[in-house]
DNA sequence: GCCGAAATGTTGATTTTTCAGCAGTCTTGC
DNA sequence: GCAAGACTGCTGAAAAATCAACATTTCGGC
């Protein structure tokens, strides 16, 4: 459905910035980017983005608001997807491995047992 | 500690294909990419990827094997830690709840099994 | 209304990326 | 050993991205 021309370096950047918060600034943007550019070069990308289809930008009172056009939920998915065909064969279960893995412990109990209930409650809508 | 020089568009397609399957010739490369340019640019590309330290690749008979440079765990702990903290605000509850949605019913008894025992071992070994 | 400050937009130059053409080298089969 | 085909490396040109200087517009206070 949605194919949008792929993004380059500097655009990926701010669409993660963007991923990350839901929404924000020019300035914003450009206080949150490695190693940033001239406001105006921050423009030019927000520009193109929105060329290209993959911003949308509101007016908030003095200042634009810009935001992904896709919905972060749309948007995790596909990363998700991506991660798990790229690097993980479509393992599932390789891919919640390392994610466990990734914060070793910092589960609270109360977040370990809605997961567990999660992949049963998974395992019952798909029959 | 490895902070290698960012990729290009082209750069992480070949990257992705190559993290993909481990590893590949320049042929079977430039076969899986989409919309493929030609044969030379494909080892442009290659040449570029090795020069900036993301790529190695030996000599298998008569023609060489490209292969990531940083070995595909690590690779996939890195992949898998910028989806976390970029679309799910670190919430590994919330990964693993996209993940298991993406596959619904996919996942075998045993999968669903071994999973729930990860999660338990994490809570071990992180105290 | 008027002024300064802040936000935005536009333009064109510099740099990087992308790509194909061509030449050289190695393999294989005969 | 030699010809055909496959693989590789190099070079320079075309396209895209990146960026900063400058112009324009908008907002808020006075």
């Amino acid at each position: 459905m949605s194919d949008l021309p792929p993004l380059s370096r500097r655009e990926r950047q701010v669409m993660d910035i963007l991923y990350e918060s839901g929404g924000a600034t020019a300035v914003q943007i450009r206080e949150r980017m490695a190693d940033p550019p001239t406001d105006s070069a921050v423009r030019s990308i927000l520009r193109i983005l929105i060329n290209k289809g993959h911003l949308t930008r509101k007016l908030d009172g003095p200042r634009y608001v810009y935001a992904p056009k896709t919905p972060v939920p749309r948007a995790s998915r596909s990363a998700m997807r991506y991660v798990l065909s790229t690097f993980f064969g479509g393992s599932v279960e390789g891919a919640v491995a390392t994610l466990l893995k990734l914060h070793e412990g910092d589960l609270t109990p109360a977040e370990r047992e809605r997961i567990k209930a999660m992949i049963d409650e998974a395992a019952e809508e798909g029959r």
